[in-house]
RNA sequence: GCCGGGGUGGCGAAACAGGUAUACGCAGCAGACUCAAAAUCUGCCGGGGGUAACCCCAUGUCGGUUCGAUUCCGACCCUCGGCACCA
């Protein structure tokens, strides 16, 4: 079929797409012996529309696939959808629709505008995290976890809004208020159920050391939220209640001798005991308890505290040390206190300033022997013990060890690694989630769900309200009969935290149908060889999806250790933002599309104006697209008016893939212009490709065309082994640059090749116009069968070379040398350019650098 | 507050292992085509000086290592991501 005369991206694309549908494509078979490659982008939420994040993490996953198709590998890339959360049961609120058929539509809709964008998905794997299908096996594990004792009950703080009664996400909690009724929020304790992700995280640690296809940065984030921290955990006795011991973590033992004061969460049961007949002190924990649970909260919040009255014994010299409820003591965390020594902790020191409490130096720090404000950096390092008694003179390890061993010696101490990792709390007080299977029996206390009973279907009827969970008031979930007595009894309302499901999804895509919760196919494709999304995600979601393969492992289930061979972490699409300021202060935030910016004559933005009014807005900086500044661009418009390969190869080329990627629509008709180029090109080219093989006779110029194109290509193919597309595009861009200047003899076989190049470089990202191209200009019937292009060293070789001079390192000339000069031609032809001699001249050459290839600087004195 | 990134022309960015800073694109300016506009094509395009050859300055700021630093080291400033119930 011939070539349409101009470029009509809808047709193309549709055109393409049904041959990909016909021919399935992108079906994955397992075939024992073929190299795979499993290729996974994070699946997304269906949130309604894709949004600008999506289109780029699934375009990035889709290049690096067809990519990997075309060097031969059996590519394996699924798609499916993390569709339990919070955001259905807001829209529920908002629409009166219950989760299940808001997530549905969303979903349908998601699903067109994913297909239209043209992504080799093995669609027959796709999968949704709401179906009983899939989160039946969530309660399955959980139930295996219990009997192994992984999952276990205590508890843990919420966000309670005390107007809905209901419990709050950190996001729903703004400025430690309500976000639906203002209300200022308490943390209150309930009972959940838990993942001992702790007893894993010593291999979770080890465990990153192999993981060399992840970034480093995240590693070291892993590293760090792990925590392990080795110290003493240290026991100040008291006589609150008989033999009462109050126990601390600390890594710093060797300061023990410089400690003042005790302090303890709000929390803490000391505190509750001396707040009894101190109502000053009730007040202060009730306070304490107001505000956010987020550790960043805690951690700005300005510090405060108060006295018990109470008093603790020192282990170590009997001295009566006081004991403080302070709010930046976590209970969370460690034994929810700690010893408090302001000579040698900022935090302690500026809470004894405040507070008037004695602050004691006991280390010769680069600062000296005393502990004067302000505070220094240098107080809180490791030296050599002072004012210690028997510990004077002994370095940190040294007095570690002799406190450690002495405390021992009384039960009061011993070494001890701790974690700044917590166990994973994954009850939520929500409808739209994996029932955990659980069942309350006023007799038999809380009974696992028999095996043969699942799943525990959620029902889809439900809509929620804002004032807790639906399922509580809904009898024909909630009532049921204890499986173990037979009597009356209710179903556990809570549901799993939605971090459950996104943790061993990817191992649901090697068998969607299995009849367990994996089979062997899963041993086939894991790991997944590559994992695209965004930096967000850095902690948690890759965390708990490791710890989730561990644990399957143990059981059993799979074989791997690690469930992601090489990461690959996007930066977000900031767009920039406008708004106006209202008298009270409020923002008002106009959408990028609604407003025009001027530019005075270098280009620069001046002002911009709403279309609607004609008046001016204030221009805010570049944020990441979100509802709240009303920044977001919907890809689909993008789509419709340019087409999918457009919107891949503006996402591509205008940053790397893992920077921040800044939205103007400017570029976006760049990258369309070089699709209309490359298509006018080719059809103006049609008749003469093919046309004769370069004969020896070519002209030079044409001779240095294809070396051009050959060197391009040579960078080209690095920048795709490091996955640098940005580059890749702009590689194309400058082959199609060279083959449109090119005339002469031979000028007919080097576009014909240099074309050939250009279009199976490009069709990853831009994979249905090279298709329609490959095929419409006889290369072949399917460029996803072509040969991957390789660079003809002969094509680079060049008899003469240029190279820079520079004089002590500043450049100054530029000479040419045959390929094979020596380095003393090299330096002779060097020194004797003309503006080298003007610099050289009435100084003395010391030595002469000659970078092969490259440079020669010559060093004068 | 703690942990981890980023900062290069008017703008997005490039420079893979310390070796020509600003490739490729956007915007802008000039020209061609057109009755005209759009589209398309061609040329120019970091700042300053100079008729020119060429020179000086410039990769957030200050300092260091080196023949040579956007790249390595130290301090600082700004900014973004995460902080366990947003996903």
């Amino acid at each position: 079929m011939a070539l349409q005369e101009s470029y009509t991206p809808s047709q193309v694309e549709e055109k393409v797409q049904a041959e990909w549908e016909k021919n399935q494509s992108f079906l994955a078979v397992e075939e024992a012996g073929r190299e795979k490659f499993y290729c996974l982008s994070m699946f997304p939420y269906p949130s309604g529309r894709l949004h600008m994040g999506h289109v780029r993490n699934y375009t990035i996953g889709d290049v690096i696939s067809r990519y990997q198709h075309m060097l031969g590998k059996n590519v394996l890339q699924p798609m499916g959808w993390d569709a339990f959360g919070l955001p259905a049961e807001n829209a529920a609120m908002n629409h009166g629709v219950p989760p299940a058929q808001w997530t549905y539509s969303n979903i349908d809709y998601m699903k067109t505008q994913l297909k239209s964008l043209g992504f080799a998905i093995d669609w027959s794997r796709e999968l949704a995290t709401c179906s009983p299908e899939y989160y039946r096996w969530n309660q399955w594990l959980f139930l295996r976890l219990l009997e192994k004792g992984v999952v276990y009950q205590k508890t843990g703080t919420v966000n309670w809004d005390p107007v809905d009664q209901t419990v709050l996400a950190n996001e729903q909690v703004i400025d430690g208020r309500g976000w639906r009724t203002g209300a200022l929020v308490e943390k209150r304790e309930i009972p959940m159920y838990y993942m001992a992700i702790t007893e894993y995280a010593e291999e979770l640690l080890a465990d990153l050391a192999d993981l060399d296809g992840w970034p480093e940065q995240v590693r070291t984030m892993q590293r760090n939220w792990i925590g392990k921290s080795q110290g003493v955990r240290v026991g100040f006795p008291h006589q609150i209640d008989a033999g009462g011991v109050l126990w601390v973590f600390t890594t710093r033992a060797d300061t023990l001798m410089g400690a003042t004061y005790v302090a303890v969460a709000a929390e803490h049961p000391l505190a509750l005991y001396a707040a009894q007949n101190n109502p000053a002190l009730t007040q202060f924990i009730e306070e304490c308890r107001r505000g956010g649970m987020s550790e960043a909260e805690i951690a700005t919040q300005e510090k405060k505290g108060m006295a018990t009255g109470l008093s603790v014994t020192h282990p170590l010299t009997g001295e009566s040390l006081p004991l403080w409820v302070a709010n930046y003591v976590l209970m969370g965390y460690g034994d929810g206190a700690v010893m408090a020594v302001p000579a040698h902790d900022e935090r302690d020191f500026a809470f004894a300033q405040q507070y008037r409490l004695p602050i004691k130096p006991v280390i010769r720090s680069s600062a000296g022997e005393t502990t004067p404000a302000p505070w220094q950096e240098a107080y809180a390092e490791h030296g050599v013990c002072i004012n210690s008694g028997k510990y004077d003179g002994l370095d940190f390890a040294a007095a570690v060890s002799a406190i450690a061993a002495d405390l021992q010696a009384k039960n009061l101490g011993e070494k001890k690694t701790t974690w700044r990792l917590r166990d994973w709390g994954i009850s939520r007080q929500r409808y739209w989630g994996t029932p955990i299977p659980m069942i309350k029996c006023p007799t038999c206390g809380d009974v696992p769900v028999p095996e043969e009973d699942l799943p525990v279907i959620l029902p889809e009827g439900c809509v929620p309200d804002g004032s807790g969970n639906p399922l509580k008031k809904y009898a024909a979930f909630l009532d049921c009969s204890c499986p173990r007595c037979g009597g009356k009894a209710q179903r556990e309302t809570d549901t799993m935290d939605t971090f459950v499901d996104s943790s061993w999804y990817f191992l649901r895509y090697t068998c969607p149908d299995a009849g367990s919760m994996v089979d062997e196919r899963a041993n086939y494709w894991m790991p997944v060889d590559q994992y695209i999304g965004g930096i967000e995600h850095a902690i948690l979601h890759l965390l708990y999806a490791r710890f989730w393969t561990k644990v399957m492992r143990e059981l059993g289930l799979v074989d791997v250790r690690e469930p992601f061979r090489h990461l690959l972490t996007q930066g977000m699409v900031v767009a920039p933002t406008f708004y106006r300021q209202a008298e009270d202060g409020r923002k008002q935030w106009f959408n990028p599309v609604d407003v025009e910016v001027a530019t005075d004559d270098k280009g620069r933005t001046v002002s911009a104006t709403l279309n609607t009014d004609g008046q001016p807005v204030m221009i805010g900086g570049m944020e990441k697209m979100a509802k709240s500044k009303n920044n977001g661009v919907d890809p689909q418009t993008l789509i419709d008016q340019y087409g999918a390969d457009t919107a891949r190869v503006f996402m591509m080329f205008a940053a790397p893939p893992e920077q921040s990627l800044e939205w103007h629509d400017t570029g976006v008709e760049g990258a369309h212009r070089f699709l209309k180029r490359l298509w006018a090109f080719a059809v103006d080219q049609a008749a003469g490709l093919h046309a004769a093989d370069l004969q020896a006779d070519a002209d030079e110029a044409v001779l240095a065309a294809r070396r051009e194109i050959h060197q391009t290509l040579q960078q080209a193919l690095i920048d795709f082994t490091r996955y640098q597309f940005n580059t890749v595009v702009s590689a194309a861009m400058k082959m199609l640059n060279t083959l449109g200047r090119l005339s002469g003899q031979g000028a007919d076989a080097v576009r014909s090749e240099g074309l050939s190049i250009l279009l199976r470089l490009l069709s990853p990202v831009a994979p249905h116009i090279t298709q329609e191209l490959w095929s419409g200009l006889h290369y072949g019937v399917d460029i996803l069968q072509a040969p991957w292009p390789q660079v003809d060293e002969t094509a680079l070789k060049c008899d003469s070379i240029e190279l820079v001079v520079q004089v002590n390192g500043k450049l100054r000339g530029k000479v040419a040398v045959t390929a094979d000069a020596d380095k003393a031609a090299i330096e002779q032809a060097a020194l004797s350019e003309e503006n080298v001699q003007r610099f050289i001249s009435g100084q003395t050459v010391v030595k002469i650098i000659v970078v092969p290839g490259k440079l020669v600087n010559v060093v004068v004195r």
